[in-house]
DNA sequence: AAATATAACGCAACTTAGTTGTAGTAACAA
DNA sequence: TTGTTACTACAACTAAGTTGCGTTATATTT
């Protein structure tokens, strides 16, 4: 962890992803934390957490930017890549705990995916 | 919603489909046909098209909008499905012609999927 | 060829997730 | 307790994309 100090807006947001396991959008943490912080602290502290390597980040649906919990990563390298899985009747997001194999591709170097699943989750499936 | 008018407009953009191969993003099409159309316009057209199954779109490496050409879809069954790639240098983006298997998910039932890689595209990578 | 119906157009105003600049405040180490 | 500066709130901004509406162009009918 880089420079970063323990004030309430970074307790409050580390508190949302401790008591929850799945994804949590800026959105939606902006919205539920609207009566204690200012939406531009909470942004920055969401850029913080994940140059910290503490939180990653990544583009649900409709091109919004989610926030997840980081399974042993750190500030200097951030190894834990998965795809995530998307409700399309509930919008809720989660990470999906496997890897995902990305083929080669000829006269190209790869070196980022991200992959974006779609469907109905448990709650929804029945 | 079968019809479709030939105007100036949707000429124009099967016209930049038709010169290239790689995606477009609206941006870029605003941007190149500004001063001959408004970008209501374009992005009307653009949704239309895809409606009709002419072309598909995803969301880059921003949560930007792209658009490429369909290879034998129709209004009713948009069946080209595969990922995209796109350059973290020059930008570019296109279609890989090929389609990833989507494991299947345990209490979930899959939809949908959109894969994004990224990395050096042919022209960046030498 | 003219009249008609309506899809498509341009424009301006709007929406909204996210960003930026800045002056004041609070965390933490000295 | 004091000094440094990371962090915060606020207001103003950015930019991709959307909406409403009066006008224009395309395709169809007469
Ligand atoms: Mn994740
Ligand atoms: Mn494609
Ligand atoms: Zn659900
Ligand atoms: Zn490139």
């Amino acid at each position: 962890m880089g420079v970063i100090r323990k004030t309430k807006s970074v307790e409050a947001l580390l508190h949302e992803f401790n008591t929850s396991d799945e994804a949590i959008s800026a959105k939606q943490l902006i919205e539920q934390l609207d009566s204690k912080f200012n939406k531009t602290t909470i942004y920055r502290v969401l850029d913080k957490l994940e140059e910290d390597g503490v939180l990653h980040s990544f583009l649900g649906k409709e091109g919004l930017k989610w926030y997840a919990k980081c399974n042993g990563c750190s500030a200097s390298k951030h190894k834990d890549v998965h795809p995530h899985f998307q409700c399309l009747k509930c919008g809720r997001v989660d990470c999906l705990p496997f890897s995902m194999a990305i083929p080669e591709i000829p006269n190209r170097k790869v070196e980022v995916s991200q992959v974006l699943i779609q469907g109905l989750c448990e709650k929804c499936c029945v």
